[in-house]
DNA sequence: AGATCAATATAGCATATGCTATATTTATTT
DNA sequence: AAATAAATATAGCATATGCTATATTGATCT
């Protein structure tokens, strides 16, 4: 397989290097692996300041997925750490839960408000921001924080 | 579970209407099972403009995946009617493939230029975009547009 | 042509995330 | 307190996407 490009020493052509290209498959598959943990207990974290507690079916209807379903995930966030659970009460979070919950909240805003601020309608923001937020990095957040606040005047 | 809401009938709060919650994360568990499918056809036809085939091989290498895997794929990209095969010789794309392979890679483009526009540096851009563009609405995508065009001024 | 190398196919395993059906347990109502 | 309702637990099934090991097929070199 020859490759077909333009040699220009002054101007390397990085959008189109192979190996940076698969460092982005990769993080794209790896943000695919984090994206429901952080769903989760930002989830939790809200159904427990709206209402005192977080049970599995509100989680469940606010997913929109089913009970059992929700059930498998906590007992899996129980072996990460990220959640406690006494049996047939709700569940809580950890210290750890909290924190990944806090940042991913923090997270999740600063995507949704930057879209609306570039003039995206609220609602599509917020749709579009539940699956974007997984994917933006450090920098790219920073860019987006950075546009939102000189919106702002 | 109460609810804490303020009740403003001015100002309806959308940003935490539970069903619009609901959507959203369907919406973003959507875009995840046509991910794989739009890189997919969206390398293989880079590397046939690139080489003028696309083997397996050189698919894994891209992706950072086993070639078994890629193998797999394939077979399912052919089920859905996006790729054809010759044995033993690469892959190709189908009509439906092509347009789902040039639809991909324009809002690709728009999403990466995008983010570079507002600051993003270019490694970056590209590794954030490779996730970012599967979820990105239309309407998202248009604002994504109108910005990057309006900042080549 | 035969040997060797490269690419593809296939089998089998693992994990993740969905589902339905149903048993068990807790909460509520009568 | 017993009956009923609601919530949770568990079993079993399905699909998707990774992997390694290995067989098969095709391409290349001597
Ligand atoms: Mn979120
Ligand atoms: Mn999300
Ligand atoms: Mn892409
Ligand atoms: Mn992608």
């Amino acid at each position: 397989m020859k490759k077909n490009v333009a040699i220009r020493p002054q101007e390397p052509d990085l959008s189109n290097d192979p190996a940076l290209r698969t460092e982005a498959f990769q993080q794209a598959r790896e943000a695919r692996r984090s994206e429901l943990a952080e769903d989760y207990v930002e989830l939790i974290d809200d159904l427990i300041r709206e209402g005192g507690e977080a049970r599995q079916v509100d989680i469940a209807a606010r997913l929109g997925v089913a009970q059992p379903t929700v059930a498998r995930m906590l007992r899996k966030l129980v072996e990460e750490g990220l959640v406690q659970r006494k049996a047939y009460r709700g569940v809580f979070l950890t210290d750890s839960g909290r924190e990944l919950a806090q940042a991913s909240r923090e997270r999740h805003e600063i995507v949704e408000q930057f879209l609306v601020a570039i003039g995206v309608p609220p609602e599509t923001a917020q749709r579009d921001a539940e699956g974007i937020e997984h994917h933006v990095s450090e920098e790219t957040l920073a860019a987006f924080r950075r546009f939102t606040e000189a919106q702002r005047r």
